[in-house]
DNA sequence: AGTATCCTGGAA
DNA sequence: TTCCAGGATACT
């Protein structure tokens, strides 16, 4: 579920939370959760944190030289959570104490999501390099969206989810956005107009916004760093509205599957 | 471009 | 008991 601006809260509060402290146990309760020697990391501290599309980067001093560094990569993927101060519970994968005792928990449900050591900034580079724009940066303009779209045949929302083409957008958002600008997720990328192109790029930016704004959207497993849920659930556009009115044009929303993914849009006000 | 797959648990 | 799930990738 952790999309763009749930990916994006804990990194906020990572940030204010957990930068200065030093790791001083790392409890790996399920392998396949940790990838990489757990020791390597003990006695080493936390710089700053970071986000690139979904996925969070801890900076972390390192070994050798002072210039050098080493940094934990953390995706969520479906059910991933990172509280801070918890207590282990049956989907605890991973635990990461600091020297003052605090303990940050890594629960995965489903066991997709991972932590990743990577040692050198060339490494981390590249792998930030895989990512498309970041929304909110300045690439991300209705220019660039014009190119990739007029590439591809594919659905709209399939261009969408595609982290090599843009950056962060997950189901719920693309679903979301998609009904904002008035596009049926099923049309072609190639066959948007500029006004749309123009639409979709203000509305991608505003959902995320809002997203951010509400700590993420918790209907199922995803918990801010302190346990809490988010609250963009309450605000759902479209997304898991299916059976429903439409809040524009009150006709019932529609639920499909594109690429095997749910997807919910309203058949008379998204062409 | 579409489907299976990594896992677990809740809903149907 | 079967089906389904927010991500991403490896297949055909």
């Amino acid at each position: 579920m952790p999309e763009l601006p749930e990916v994006e809260t804990l990194k906020r509060q990572l940030q204010r939370t957990i930068v200065g402290k030093k790791i001083s146990q790392v409890i790996v309760l399920r392998e396949k959760s940790f990838q990489g020697n757990p020791k390597e990391i003990i006695g080493k501290k936390i710089i700053e944190v970071e986000r690139r599309a979904k996925i969070l980067i801890i900076k972390l001093t390192g070994n050798l030289h002072p210039a050098t560094y080493n940094y934990l990569i953390i995706h969520l993927k479906l059910t991933g959570q990172l509280i801070y101060q918890s207590k282990a519970n049956k989907h605890t994968r991973v635990i990461i104490e600091f020297s003052d005792k605090s303990r940050l928990y890594f629960n995965d449900l489903r066991v997709f999501g991972w932590i990743r050591i990577i040692k050198t900034k060339n490494e981390k580079q590249k792998m930030k390099n895989n990512f498309g724009p970041e929304p909110f940066s300045q690439e991300f303009s209705a220019g660039y969206l014009k190119n990739i779209f007029s590439k591809t045949a594919r659905a709209i929302k399939l261009v969408l989810l595609d982290q090599q083409l843009i950056s962060g957008i997950g189901n719920i958002y693309s679903s979301e956005a998609l009904w904002k600008a008035g596009i049926r997720p099923t049309k072609q990328a190639r066959k948007l107009s500029n006004l749309e192109i123009k639409k979709l790029r203000e509305a991608i930016i505003m959902v995320l916004e809002k997203g951010i704004e509400s700590g993420g959207a918790s209907d199922n497993t995803y918990r801010q760093l302190n346990g809490m849920s988010g609250q963009y659930q309450k605000h759902f556009l479209v997304y898991e509205r299916d059976g429903k009115k439409c809040r524009k044009c009150q006709n019932i929303i529609k639920r499909i599957k594109i690429g095997g993914r749910g997807t919910f849009y309203c058949p008379k006000c998204q062409r």
